[in-house]
DNA sequence: AATCTACATTATAATAATTCTAAACTGTTG
DNA sequence: CAACAGTTTAGAATTATTATAATGTAGATT
């Protein structure tokens, strides 16, 4: 979103109002060199360490989905229970630990194209996505009961 | 799950008491040729409609969750809003109409076999999973405004 | 067969996730 | 420096899901 803390201009270039709350979010979210993925609550989190003012959850929501909506945050579901969302915005794949819930992001050369056979008539594709999950290999290490 | 409505004996097998509430849902979920896809509130209106007495819904959500542990059923995440579910509990690829909101299967050979050239230690793999997103093709249909 | 008991099942009540909307705020115009 | 028209915030309401108390059921025991 931007190198330096200049997110008051980017949010009015943006045609969002720079609120204490949206520039804050922003420094949360968009001032670090990689990219990551969180949920509303690891955000709400985040914040509240950052932060002695809280934001209201009502407000984290909607600024995340203004976000999203401008395409600087997207949504990645797996689970029905918790939505994730991505710093990372780009069309990409993703492993997903199923034993700790992490979820880590696909390298450009981890998986190979997808190659799609079907095409549906008048149907664009918008994206093909690869979730890779994967759990903790126990085979070697034996219960005792 | 079964051929013919032999769903007594099933759920039995299942270690799954066969009550009145359970066996209706299989007749609604596994009495038919094709597998679907449904939401929790589909297969409310779909049991209501074959059904005077309901079902309470926390009853549909346990039922549910008790075939998808014995693994008749399985859950697909696409929004964070809705949850999916399965009657095909194999492990395949998804093309998901942004527009209707609709899920569709695909074919063996609808997507190449994909190759993932990435593998972390200590983990297996334990499904890898496509979601192809599609939306209606406008570049033809001009708008006049 | 009736009673007891342990466990399974149901469904209401509680909780958690998300969205709605009324109130507060801000920027612009006269 | 009002008045007004959005915009934004955040408490209230809604919806999705889960926890648990009440109910039901299949043996075991008499
Ligand atoms: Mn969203
Ligand atoms: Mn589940
Ligand atoms: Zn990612
Ligand atoms: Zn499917």
């Amino acid at each position: 979103m931007a190198k330096n803390c200049n997110f008051i201009e980017k949010l009015r270039e943006l045609g969002l109002r720079p609120t204490k709350q949206r520039v804050k979010m922003c420094e949360v979210l968009f001032n670090r060199e990689k990219t990551f993925h969180f949920t509303i609550n690891d955000l709400v989190k985040m914040i509240s360490e950052e932060m002695n003012e809280k934001i209201s959850l009502a407000t984290v929501y909607n600024t995340v989905h203004a976000f999203e909506k401008k395409g600087y945050l997207k949504e990645i579901s797996i689970n029905s229970d918790k939505s994730y969302f991505d710093t990372n915005t780009s069309v990409h794949h993703h492993f997903y630990d199923e034993d700790t819930h992490e979820l880590i992001d696909c390298d450009e050369n981890d998986i190979d194209p997808v190659n799609i056979k079907k095409n549906i008539t008048g149907k664009k594709i918008n994206s093909v996505e690869v979730l890779v999950k994967v759990e903790s290999d126990n085979q070697n290490q034996k219960k005792f009961n």
